[in-house]
DNA sequence: CATGAATGAGTTTTCATTCAT
DNA sequence: AATGAATGAAAACTCATTCAT
């Protein structure tokens, strides 16, 4: 074996992991997270479901896994977003709208809270779940105080506004999961105008 | 024709059923709303497993009777909330903090986004969860135009505002599920202020 | 209590009884009679479960009854015939007819096998419903011995005629059974006419 | 892709679908079809429980599959048979002692009626049942039609000749199921004669 | 790495029968 | 006699995981 193929089939593994990963957020968005099996997942993936246990070495570990790449990515996606240039509210604006774009995003936040509360799920993960989180605020807290010192954002603890700003936008999340919806709009500007001074 | 008194029966049948439901909430709480089963609840309650199916169809029907009276108490609390006399402010404070401090609603919330994305729950079921859900914004959008008649609430369609009251309420509540919980305090007040002019 | 209050219910113990039998029978027709519960047959009685057992000892009871009262009739029927004056020809059209008029009779030809051949029937139930389908043959070979005697019916062990002439009647029956049926005509005088010497 | 012989693999998945279908029949013959499990199949056939359901999505489909192959190889059979170079009386002669020779032949027959009665079988079940029920009635008309040239089988519809004839015998076998029997000899010489002309 | 057959524990559900009222 | 709640054993079915090929 070349050192080329090595580096080749690792990376054949990655874009499969990658693909598998997709594969389930997809499936569990349509047949709920309780109910999916090993078997919708491989299927979904064209994989056949003893070779799913190469990649993965159990149904959980696909979970966690799902979690701790959703969250990494959102973190960094929070993380660029805070260093950019632009003011707090357009940032605020960006964090918000990018996020209800993205389609499958409430099955991401229902994962994370159905992990979290499942005694299935390890005490190890909870914690790994919510200490991301966590950080995730991190960034948010930043751009909050940066919009206090530019005037235009409410007064309060950084943190707790990043944390409701976080929730309020999960909250809405959930009720875009798929079926029947509910009928009221949703406005970014609405939303990240509630965290601004000016009326 | 019947030696047993009918009514008394009934009133028995209803206190069960109540218990029965309870129970379930309980060790849904503590055990994840994915993995409960129908022996957990029973146990829980107190009842032999095949005696559950006196009281209910199937699992499934559980849930949607607990939402059913779920989502029925809710909306009866936030209508009586609505007709008080109080200022439009406080109202709102008054279903933040109520909202809040009650255990387990989490597990309603949980419950509720759970029952609408899974593909096992019928699309009958979906759509009443929306409805009760979209009935149950009407009092709090009366409150949010009540606070902008007085002034004190933000501009805005109060459906609009409505909606992403009890979308934040709903995505802290989640965040209050047992396990690890995330070190950032919720003050009440602080979240009706985000939708209140005054900073 | 006077002897006369006795007697009247005894005669309503035993109405009940017939209605609860007939009501068994209905049942069975429509759900199948593998799958026949005593709260299928309770419900269609319009009884309430726990009284079908101050008739009844068990399911089981319910089932011998049936057929034991079912082959006992059908045995009168039958006796009844091979006493008239009629001519054997004309005898076996009668029997032939009234049977395959007879609704729910495919129920009791259904029964007796399944009774016969189910693990869970007793020995003595199946002995006693081989008994009873045997006694049931005689008079049907004296009919049989009878149209001999007249030059009629075909030569032959009488009895080995009168298995086939009713066991020809029994699987004709079955075909009759409800949903989908055999398109073919059945006419008696043409399965009277198998068991004759003349064309 | 796959490292395994797929050609072999479904060979092997025959086998064992036919392996597990005798066994099943077997079974049946044993317990009574009303009440056998899928656990007993299971256990008849070598096979774990959960693995039956990579053959079968259920025990209805079993039944089902059960029907197909006992009803096509029965009409088959009759087929091959009406296309030999004997005489009408002989070919019916050789259905009737073969089918009475058989088996667990009344196994298939009451199979054949309880899949037709339940209600638990779809309509699309007992549709197909009485179809090729019907279907195969075809060749033992024929042969009833060729005998009629030949002039020894009685006069009538043919189709009508068969029905009766099948009948006769699905009745018989019933009588031929385990536990107790009549105690009346079956001759299949007999029984042909039935619809013979010559007595 | 790839496949899907095999396992067995676990889940939901059914049902005959008993029992307190 | 009448009712229906209660029980528990058993049935059908599911599914994560292992393993031979």
């Amino acid at each position: 074996m070349s050192p080329r193929n090595v580096e080749k089939d690792l990376q054949k593994r990655e874009i499969r992991i990658v693909h598998i990963l997709s594969s389930a957020i997809e499936v569990m968005a349509v047949k709920g997270i309780g109910s999916v099996s090993m078997n919708d997942i491989a299927s979904a993936a064209g994989v056949s479901i003893g070779n799913m246990y190469h990649y993965f070495k159990s149904k959980d570990e696909i979970f966690a896994e799902l979690l701790r790449r959703g969250q990494t990515d959102y973190g960094e996606f929070v993380a660029i977003i805070a260093q950019k240039p632009d003011r707090a509210r357009e940032k605020l604006y960006m964090i918000c709208s990018t996020w209800l774009q993205m389609t499958n995003h409430w099955a991401y936040t229902i994962l994370i809270h159905t992990a979290r509360m499942s005694e299935t799920s390890s005490e190890e993960l909870r914690r790994q779940v919510t200490e991301r989180f966590t950080n995730n605020l991190s960034p948010v807290a930043a751009i909050m105080e940066q919009g206090q010192r530019e005037g235009e954002v409410k007064t309060g603890d950084p943190m707790e506004l990043a944390f409701y700003f976080v929730s309020l936008i999960q909250g809405l999340t959930l009720q875009r999961a798929p079926g029947v919806e509910v009928p009221v709009g949703i406005e970014p500007a609405d939303i990240v105008r509630l965290f601004l001074t000016a009326a």
